[in-house]
DNA sequence: TGACCTATATACCGATCGGTATGGAAACAA
DNA sequence: TTGTTTCCATACCGATCGGTATATAGGTCA
């Protein structure tokens, strides 16, 4: 199962044929359809296993004392996953998301409607960051977090072309350096 | 050639097939053979014809009084291009560079060729904006550039992904106000 | 040993991929 | 009218796509 989640990660969904994807997962179509479906319910269940082992530092991010907290720890550990020497570089949200031909838009929908949830905990937490004092009274939290996630995403980007881990680490420097607030 | 353009910027070089291509430009395959040689040079092509419609105001960005009016041109000059209602939404070049499978590595190795040449060209002008007093002491003019270049890449996936206008036009002012020096 | 049952592996399905050969209509010269 | 040339649309090429039917191998029970 993780080995298809390396082949939809590294090629997207309509990039991991399945001739890939048995392959290195070791069994075989018949085995594979019997298992899990089609090739669309088997992409759902990498996404699930994407967001339980790749994706949880986002919850103990949200729960950083301080904005900038959860901004550095976002950025961090996100960089962590997309330059992890053992897994294909970027994120696979956004691997899978752009570009594709008509048929893969609802794979497409889910992965924006997973990243709208995600988007709407981020808004809350700067929410409460605002009424702490943690951010100036003149940023507004929905714009902030579409900022961040913004970053997030133009990082994965770069990562995925290969741009070397010093840069990336570099830019996260450069925009906690321009954070606003505590 | 201007609709084959539209196809691959919808979706990307894998993505678009021959099929659809002939369809948009209303041409057969052997008349895009004979003219284009193959699918690779007709999306070079488009990429050509993408860089000198779509991508002229980085070289009049470029040329703002301010590294402020670098990034704000830049920023809105993407924006405007990624939201024009009688194009795809999103960036040609995110489009086709992220996933797809090991056949079109060459297409890739071409997009961040270009893109890198891009970056040059602003790590420059923020050098010379600093020597111009335009940059505080503490910003690297290489990491920022990277840093603009990474917000205008996140602001890509966003577009693609349907984020609508205003939501950007906020993310850009956000992104404005934290933006260090002149 | 022999009947049965499960489970995997090979071979195949129609559709589509990028790319090309062929046939037939229009244009021209004599 | 006839022969020739040009050009384009249809039909086709092998390969691969996602998905499936069939056949064979291995284990269980009698």
């Amino acid at each position: 199962m993780s080995a298809a989640l390396q082949v939809f990660w590294r090629r997207g969904y309509e990039g991991a044929s399945l001739a890939e994807l048995t392959e290195a997962m070791g069994i075989t179509k018949p085995s594979l359809y019997a298992c899990f479906g089609n090739k669309e319910s088997l992409f759902r269940k990498a996404l699930d296993l994407y967001e339980r082992d790749k994706l949880c530092y986002v919850k103990s991010a949200l729960e950083a004392p301080t904005s900038r907290g959860v901004a550095e720890r976002l950025l961090r550990g996100s960089l962590a996953i997309q330059t992890n020497s053992t897994d294909p570089k970027g994120c696979m949200g956004v691997i899978s998301s752009v570009g594709g031909t008509a048929h893969s838009e609802c794979i497409r929908d889910e992965i924006l409607a997973r990243r709208t949830s995600s988007d709407r905990a981020l808004i809350e937490r700067l929410e409460r960051a605002r009424v702490e004092g943690d951010l100036p009274d003149h940023i507004e939290p929905p714009a902030l977090a579409c900022y961040l996630s913004t970053v997030m995403q133009g990082m994965a980007v770069q990562a995925g072309a290969g741009v070397p881990v010093d840069r990336l680490e570099a830019l996260i420097d450069t925009t906690l350096t321009m954070w606003p607030g505590r």
